[in-house]
DNA sequence: ATTATTGTATTAAGTGTCTAATACAATAAT
DNA sequence: ATTATTGTATTAGACACTTAATACAATAAT
């Protein structure tokens, strides 16, 4: 399970995994966490990467932690879904600029998308 | 110019910002590029590390330098072609990898496509 | 021949990330 | 009451990236 990227750093990609599950409801509103040590064990890296991810989504508000109980998902629905809308546009917009850049016409780009989506559904 | 974002490599950011160019053929076969210490004026960085940059650009054969005379883009159209739909096909792959975990599907990715290019056509 | 310009190399210092080891604080579980 | 488990904090060291300052090598331009 070392699925890091060396280039970027591993507690920005820790934090931007957990976004994901959350905005994407593999991680339910109020759900508990792994405690840092067992994430720690799981991403394998020092529980202080782990927890220096933890308490960036904490700045967030998108976990709350208890001290001794343990950590947990935020229930506000709204902002989980208005950072569930921002991370979409923001891939978009991110990979229209990318395009472009490669002078990728938009019917081109419409075809790639189709393409790798018909080559998901297939396996 | 500070165009660069902090939590990735600047050498690296320059390799693919010279690659972007070379592939959507702003800067043509042959050409001449800056001199590395143009370069370093021009992106506000250190001579070192556009020169980082500009070894590993050259490791991959795409440019080419002459001692005392400069440094020149490849000729080598095949290898620019290659790499530019690699390059494409990795930000197609990457983008609907994303958008897959957050839940969004075919039909509303390619809505959220066509609307960004439909933007971008009004400014 | 001399000078200027090119790419290249070297050394030192500063910064951020990551790890390791350890400890503390609070409280649930026993 | 005691113990175990939680989040949290601290200190030290290793490593990669970046900058700064400087120098060298080769050759085009003069």
């Amino acid at each position: 399970m070392d699925q890091f990227q060396s280039t970027q750093p591993i507690y920005l990609q820790i934090m931007e995994m957990i976004k994901k599950e959350i905005v994407s409801e593999k991680l339910l509103p109020q759900q508990q966490l792994p405690t840092v040590r067992d994430l720690a064990l799981q991403y394998q890296v020092n529980p202080n990467t782990v927890q220096r991810a933890l308490s960036e989504l904490e700045r967030l508000s998108l976990v709350k932690s208890d001290r001794t109980i343990g950590r947990f998902v935020s229930d506000d629905l709204d902002l989980i879904q208005s950072l569930r809308q921002q991370m979409i546009m923001e891939k978009v917009e991110t990979f229209v600029d990318d395009i472009e850049q490669l002078k990728v016409t938009q019917e081109e780009s419409i075809n790639y998308i189709n393409q790798a989506f018909r080559e998901r559904k297939t396996k």
